[in-house]
DNA sequence: TGACAGTAATTGCTTAGGCAATTAATAATC
DNA sequence: GATTATTAATTGCCTAAGCAATTACTGTCA
């Protein structure tokens, strides 16, 4: 207790407080937020052409490269609802840009194909992806690229730690559950 | 042009390209799209014991500083449309959250007030914010923090830029038009 | 003043997503 | 082999947001 042989940690930085807490300060939240709405809506207006909503060419995408091939895996990969999938499925279907067919090994599960149209459509998404990140990235260098994308690795491992710190003992006991 | 007092401009890096594209790869984009949905979600989760959901503690919390107080005024800070205040209204108003008024000097507009209830689970709001962006933002340095938030200012400019670079000669008169 | 343009709020129609319940089929267990 | 648990897909009910049309009201200008 008497001899520190290193220095004391830094204390670490507290970046906001909610008593003088700035409603439109440009926090990282909202910045990030603000970030997200003009990517989507860029995307939205991009794929307009393709008569691509911003909810459809996701799907249709990992459909393209053949990551997955049935709903719930779909629904899985798209960190959405099976409900709304199999919904967003009708449209895709109603558009003519893919097709279901009940899987015959396992009655239970629905095999998804993309048609003819599915594929053209699909086969300009990379582009679009790529025009519209190159684009938000204009002036960076490598180093700055790597520096972003490696703070935004380190916000979703914070989020993570966070969330499981949050879960209540009872929480915790869900994943060792029946 | 003989001379050359300067280096050669470094060549704009290229980011992304379509032809190697690789779907789950952790582009720019994806990462963006996923710290936004944690962050939305751990809100979500943080909002829940005030009865509030993720698309009513924005204009909740507008009402509650004062920044705005009528239907068209909030629909423009939230980014949203009217149409749709006005039924997020509806349900706050149902939550009894907030009363609506006829204005008597300008009868078109509706003046928006917080109720009592309304103001208490407004109160928590900021303590919400402060939390989890802090959380989020564990092990950074102000200098990370800083840096993180001057590319997300960067990538929104980057963002307008390109938008107006993409309109085309008819949509660029728009501004001007009658 | 009286026609007309602009604005505020609302409503109908659509896409979209989360949650819960339901149905059908398969897997596990006794 | 019958019962039970699990999984896949679907549907109903809710919140939510965008777009277009409508209504009511205000301001402008001939």
């Amino acid at each position: 207790m008497t001899t520190r042989p290193h220095p004391p940690p830094e204390p670490a930085p507290v970046f906001y407080a909610a008593d003088n807490y700035v409603a439109g300060g440009g926090g990282v939240g909202q910045l990030i937020s603000h970030v997200f709405n003009m990517l989507a809506h860029e995307l939205e207006r991009q794929f307009e052409p393709s008569g691509l909503t911003n909810a459809q060419w996701k799907p249709l995408f990992k459909l393209f490269t053949g990551e997955v091939s049935t709903v719930a895996e779909l629904a899985r990969v798209c960190s959405l609802d099976a409900g709304g999938m199999t919904r967003m499925l009708d449209r895709l279907e109603a558009k003519g840009l893919c097709q279901r067919e009940r899987s015959s090994e396992d009655r239970r599960v629905v095999n998804l194909a993309l048609t003819d149209a599915g594929r053209d459509a699909a086969k300009v998404i990379p582009e679009v992806l790529s025009r519209v990140q190159n684009a938000y990235l204009a002036g960076f260098s490598v180093e700055e690229w790597e520096a972003l994308k490696s703070y935004l690795r380190r916000m979703l491992d914070n989020a993570t730690d966070f969330q499981q710190s949050q879960q209540t003992p009872s929480d915790a006991g869900e994943k060792n559950a029946v």
